[in-house]
DNA sequence: CGTACGATAGTAAACGCTTACTTGCCCCGC
DNA sequence: GCGGGGCAAGTAAGCGTTTACTATCGTACG
């Protein structure tokens, strides 16, 4: 493994120098000596090394991004974002999966800053954990003073997103578009509760509810996971509570598919007996069976975005925060509610299939 | 931001017992001074430095993994892998996403090892572009110099992956589970030809033909890329072919599931008028509808094992080879071929539907 | 003709950590 | 009583870069 001294020595000139060119600094170097490091560090198959340049800059080109799961497409959208942008400038991406436990996420950020990673996005939504959050706001603030960067894209403990979008402008939108195609008891799959952005799709339902006259039903709103199967205990939990729906508005499209799949089983079906409406728009939800209505929200550009902002915080520079648009996409899977005769044979039908 | 040196002057001893106990060092320190050395860690949120630790050493404990698309779930569940298995001895996993372009497969290769990244994972399969290849193999020969190890997940250029399946014979298995059913007639949707990988699944299929005795038909097999698109794309050449089929074998799920899009638009029903089939039981395979017959890849374990033989690449061991095994999962998008007359029919109406 | 300045290139001091070597003690056995 | 061995801790030399200072050489200018 050839060093800058290595290069030096073979182009008869100093470290310095080869430096100089090697890293593309802003000095005057002399296009013959330049020419000749190049040709050097060509034959020595030279490649610098970021630690040592990174030790000595107090960070390295690397950005971390704390996903869930990115496993989740919700989250590989991001990240890919993220790595398209970052890959650019030269930085490489490192993908933490917490899983949404907070001690994951913690060791996830110590990690980062142990590695003097130049900035840290965190991709999913905060969780409202006291211990993590002040254990976090340690490190953040180690790493920002070493000049990291630090980015959210979904609310957290300290505040809102510097990416981000309206999540319950959003959700109240397709509440309200549910209540124009004539529903009138709408059901909530809310997600976790320990999750920051949750609170806000949850108020977005209630925005929504307000906004067309409907009042709310405590039975309708059940708090669950964010994934498939939570969508599908969702609905097993909706039945058991007994109040009748015509429509299932979820947190987001793992939950909504998930959902789907649990109606279909129970016989009911999506969209004639309950409309059902996710959000996210993840790549699945358009090529599922009815294709999910739900909110589409511009993953990739999100991470791209939260990379750029990095990069201008990196510059010295103070971006401002930004508020991306989502789109309503109403596809397949909502419709008119039953005729109330029909609804009513729907719900009936419920308790059966359950016991069968 | 606190260094060795500062936790040194505030435990009152030298930085050399500070570094012995922080990096759990086999080196006997006092219990009394041990304690000291902790309690001024933690005053002064002491965290260490990676970089100049692995500036050292030669190397950081991050793992590289270069993907197609991190956006595919193949890879996202590999990546989530290695990830799982990485992350509990402090390891940090950096997510490249090459989209199976060269020059971008290389600088990342670059990128790992300017960081001097211990290990690079290649999760997809090698490109056959010499010119790459012959960079590649530089880079990684100047890596495994620093001590770093390199596996593959899948065929490349230098030859057999140090963890992965045998994609010849579980596609073989899928073509005779197809022959089984009672077809004949079964074309191939290959991927692209610039991956290995795509070279052993058709010759997986050419295997399973010839041992059910089927003859092979040019027309029935087209290259195409690996994504949806590209699925509806190959079904689109497969009918301009103008062969007879009966059956649609993919190189993998995404190839399939878009071949099954394309197929509804053309009219003809899987698994009644054509039968489908995918490979790699990526999450959606299952959820679709028809649920997608498909091999199914222990994906994660993919991603875990190929760490845990970096691992022991690392401790200096010379571990084996490992060929997972697969199975054949058969669902909802396959069946019997239709009877005579009605495959002439479906056949037939194939021209006026491309028509239309 | 002396000087100051622009253009280049070199020197060497960090950056934060690890580790081979050295030092200082204390205790044991002869 | 003293040499030797073992435990603990310290010293200092790197690891590969960057960069603030210096140094050198012409040359233009007063």
């Amino acid at each position: 493994m050839a060093s800058i001294t290595d290069v030096a020595r073979l182009a008869g000139v100093s470290t310095a120098t080869v430096s100089r060119v090697v890293s593309l600094a802003p000095y005057a170097v002399n296009p013959a000596t330049r020419e000749r490091v190049l040709e050097a560090a060509r034959t020595l198959d030279y490649v610098p090394n970021a630690l040592a340049r990174g030790l000595h800059k107090s960070h390295v080109p690397v950005v971390g991004v704390i996903v869930h799961d990115i496993t989740d497409p919700y989250f590989a959208e991001v990240v890919r974002g993220v790595e398209d942008a970052a890959s650019v400038g030269g930085f490489l991406v490192i993908t933490c999966s917490s899983d949404r436990i907070a001690e994951r996420e913690h060791s996830y950020v110590r990690l980062l800053r142990s590695m003097r990673a130049s900035t840290v996005i965190f991709a999913g939504s905060g969780l409202t954990d006291p211990a993590l959050n002040a254990e976090l706001a340690m490190h953040l603030n180690a790493m920002r003073a070493y000049g990291a960067a630090v980015v959210h894209c979904s609310p957290h403990a300290l505040g809102d997103a510097e990416i981000g979008i309206d999540n319950a402008a959003a959700m109240e939108g397709i509440v309200v578009a549910l209540a124009n195609l004539g529903h009138r008891r709408i059901a909530f799959l809310a997600g976790p509760a320990s999750l920051y952005v949750s609170h806000e799709r949850l108020e977005g339902y209630r925005r929504g509810l307000a906004a067309t006259g409907i009042g709310s039903d405590p039975r309708l709103v059940v708090s669950t996971g964010f994934n498939q199967e939570s969508g599908a205990l969702g609905v097993d939990a909706l039945v058991a509570a007994g109040a009748p729906f015509t429509a299932i508005c979820a947190a987001n499209d793992l939950l909504a598919l998930g959902a789907i799949q649990r109606l279909a089983e129970l016989g009911l079906d999506v969209p004639r007996d309950v409309s059902v409406t996710g959000f996210d728009d993840i790549p699945t939800a358009a090529m599922a069976s009815p294709s999910l209505s739900t909110v589409q929200l511009p993953l990739k550009e999100i991470g791209r975005r939260a990379f750029a902002f990095a990069e201008r915080v990196l510059a010295g520079e103070t971006p401002k925060n930004d508020v991306l648009p989502t789109t309503l996409v109403m596809r397949g899977s909502t419709g008119a509610p039953p005729a109330e005769a029909a609804e009513a044979a729907a719900i009936q039908r419920v308790p059966t299939a359950v016991v069968a």
